[in-house]
RNA sequence: GUGGGCGUAGCUCAGUUGGUUAGAGCGCCAGGUUGUGGUCCUGGAGGUCGCGGGUUCGAACCCCGUCGCUCACCCCA
């Protein structure tokens, strides 16, 4: 058992039901972004280090101590995404698509760090970018996109947190303020704060200890830093997601870990998780995420949304039911020694029903208790009979005390099959 | 990085103060009148009790170490 090689610290196997409930959530998500002009993007595992420090910030906690990074054969120093914006901006600079640029992406993201109810060394998230444009109706699309997409999964207990940390300019201005006014106070923040209340200032407003909470809610506030433009635009996206009837928690103390974040900010969050891994989805503004990588100044706005976090939210709530289909239509049970059953099902799946069946010759009983638990509607069974008249017989395995099963000619079961399924 | 809990069959677990060939349920396999599932009955396969060392006449059980899993803190999806 010792010698069994496992999945790797934090690192799960997805299979069996678990999987179609995946599919599920990233058929949805997909046909949502669809619907709403994203087009999918599939960028590298890895990028040079350098996407991810110089866009998410050097001295965040993500970039930090977080990062699997490592150097390859030719000495070129590379890291895992940690996650999923960065690259589809890097990609963005590098190739230079007509604006807006709106992609969809689904992704695993990396970061080493101990693992814990969800929470991951490695998950995956589902995201949405779009760079090219500053129009709060972008703001207001990629936020509707992801309530629009909780909803299609059937989530319902969810907020959504909003916030603006206005541009570069208001921003900074700010910090500097609450520095001064953090200076005289830093005896009465937490412990961990007041050793780097002055590397990560912002990051401090969002820290749950009570100490740094009564300092920071009698300091100077970010909103009321917010230049004119920033506050217009803020509010903006405010009004129209009201007018599209999407409720927002004003959260000023929305402070997002990566450095990247401009104006808007936002973070779904469910009362069905626990307070510390509650976020289902997050994102903003990174109007200065293209010049950082080396691009021209191009604004962007998107989300990231961790799917085993939705998965685990999903189940607080009793969502538990795949939502799409994997069982199959019809389980060809063969009992002869001529294999009818490989040339039925090749015609079947060719005439697109799904149907699966038994191998290795075994008894009618064994195959059928397969067919029974396959969950396929009908049984087609193949036996000398059958075989001799050359016909098919078609059992309804759903009729449970009178059974009815109807033998066709082999010419006609396609039909009839399809007939029953009503396709 | 810090702290708690747990490692017995594929899964969920039981195993009394250390005492013979380690158990249950589910799952799996095979049967239950001559080809037919879901209920029921019978039988069967499957475990070096995470690994290593120690104490003992004797260890799944006690001690030490080690590896793994898990939960929480920090932070995030």
């Amino acid at each position: 058992m010792s010698e069994v090689f496992q999945a790797p610290v934090g690192t799960h196997d997805v299979l069996g039901d678990e999987s179609a409930r995946w599919e599920g959530v990233i058929a949805t998500f997909a046909q949502l972004a669809y619907r709403y002009g994203f087009s999918m993007i599939v960028t590298p595992t890895f990028e040079d280090v350098g996407v991810f420090n110089r866009g998410i910030g050097e001295k965040s906690e993500v970039a930090t101590k977080e990062m699997y990074v490592f150097e390859d054969r030719g000495g070129r120093s590379y890291a895992l995404r940690p996650e999923g914006t960065a690259p589809v901006v890097r990609a963005f600079v590098q190739h230079n698509p007509t604006p807006p640029f709106k992609a969809w992406y689904f992704t695993p993201a990396f970061r080493y760090e101990r693992p814990q109810k969800g929470r991951y060394r490695e998950h995956h998230q589902l995201g949405a970018e779009v760079l090219g444009s500053e129009d709060p109706a972008i703001d207001i699309e990629v936020i509707s996109l992801l309530n629009d997409y909780f909803r299609a999964v059937g989530l319902k207990r969810f907020r959504i947190l909003i916030n603006s940390m206005g541009h570069d300019e208001c921003r900074l201005a700010y910090v500097e303020t609450l520095k001064a006014y953090l200076a005289a106070r830093v005896d009465s923040l937490c412990a961990e704060h007041q050793k780097v209340w002055d590397t990560n200032t912002l990051r401090l407003l969002d820290c749950k200890k009570s100490e740094c909470i009564s300092v920071t809610d009698a300091g100077p506030q970010l909103p009321d830093h917010l230049c004119a433009d920033c506050d217009a635009h803020f509010e903006k996206v405010k009004y129209g997601l009201d007018a599209l009837g999407i409720a927002c928690e004003r959260a000023p103390r929305l402070v997002r870990g990566f450095d990247y974040y401009t104006r808007t900010t936002f973070e779904f969050v469910s009362d069905a998780l626990d307070g510390a891994q509650n976020a289902i989805g997050g994102g903003g503004r990174y109007d200065k995420l293209a010049e950082q990588l080396g691009g021209s100044p191009t604004p962007g706005i998107g989300f990231g949304s961790g799917v085993e976090r939705l998965l685990l939210a999903l189940e607080a709530e009793g969502v538990t039911k795949p939502l799409i289909d994997r069982t199959p239509s019809v389980f060809v049970v063969d009992t002869t020694e001529d294999d009818v059953a490989t040339a039925l099902c090749y015609e079947l799946r060719a005439a697109g029903i799904a149907a699966v069946r038994a191998y290795d010759n075994r008894s009618m009983k064994a195959q059928m208790k397969v067919a029974d638990k396959s969950g396929a509607r009908f049984a087609l069974l193949i036996g000398p009979q059958e075989l001799a008249a050359g016909e098919i017989t078609i059992r309804d395995l759903r009729s449970a005390e009178k059974v009815e099963q109807v033998s066709f000619p082999r010419s006609e079961v396609l039909a009839e099959v399809l007939l029953r399924l009503g396709k």
